[in-house]
DNA sequence: TCGAATTCCGACCGGTATTGTCTTATTTTA
DNA sequence: TAAAATAAGACAATACCGGTCGGAATTCGA
């Protein structure tokens, strides 16, 4: 499968949509209803997005959320993590893990490398490019990534 | 997340330690036992790999598997699906889904063409590699998929 | 010819993670 | 002050996955 979790689904669905209202805020009710997403889920969702310094929130009657910078500096990447976590492939991609084959695996690292890959793929596509629906011009492979954003 | 199912791990191990015992078969306890893999489980993962043909199963006294064509041949992306199915990063990726958001989603396209390179990712590494565990020297992206091979 | 080793196949169980709901508190604006 | 919104945590439902079990069918060797 491979999958990702469908809060990463959402939060990809939620920050392409904030990245086309621009500067003006959403709430998350709004963004709930208009693509058929439980709201109390989306919220908790957007909440996390924030605390993660990718969604900038505002409390109040007139509240919401827009993104903290421009949709070019931040990667799909930065999203998936921000929802579930460091992406490993499997359970020995982190190196204090607790795993039955870790002693006798055979194919720990070339799976390493392989996560690398995964991760330059999804850290080169940038939430601009998910708005604009169109692929970036093609990088050499690991010339640029949006997820090595320079400053905070 | 986006972890490898163990199933998928456990099928890896095995691709690797057939690739490095060439024309010898070995059998589902041989493999379970030298890495600590529950035996009927292993049984399963190869016969599920059989079925697909990657591998060549012989039953009786003397049985065991082995690869059914070089392991120049396989890629780790051939594994995987044989094991968890399709490849899909989402819901959506397969053409005939069920998901809830189909109509309204709008990041469908962007994701399965992040799915795609995934795929590359997975295809460009082959068993062989594996079994070498040495990098394959780089190739021009896209340009060579062990996943396509030209024959069964 | 018989028995042991092995692949083959399906059903089933249990734990864990994920999804989704509910409730409450807090902040802000009109 | 009331309404709308975020913030946060507890909890139920469920789906999935790892693992187990039992019973065939096949092959080899004694």
């Amino acid at each position: 499968m491979l999958r990702f979790s469908k809060k990463a689904d959402y939060a990809l669905i939620a920050m392409k949509h904030l990245a086309l209202r621009g500067d003006q805020a959403a709430s998350a009710r709004e963004i709930a209803e208009q693509y058929g997403i439980p709201v109390e889920l989306m919220a908790k969702v957007l909440q996390r997005l924030a605390r993660r310094d990718l969604l900038v929130s505002h409390q109040g009657t007139r509240g919401g959320y827009k993104l903290s910078r421009s949709p070019r500096l931040m990667s799909v990447a930065d999203v998936i993590q921000a929802i579930d976590g460091p992406v490993t492939v499997t359970a020995c991609s982190t190196q204090d893990d607790q795993c039955e084959q870790y002693a006798t695996c055979n194919v720990r690292d070339p799976l390493w490398r392989i996560k690398e890959r995964i991760l330059t793929a999804l850290g080169t596509c940038t939430i601009a490019e998910l708005a604009s629906d169109a692929p970036e011009p093609v990088h050499p492979p690991g010339t640029q990534s949006a997820t090595w954003h320079p400053s905070a």
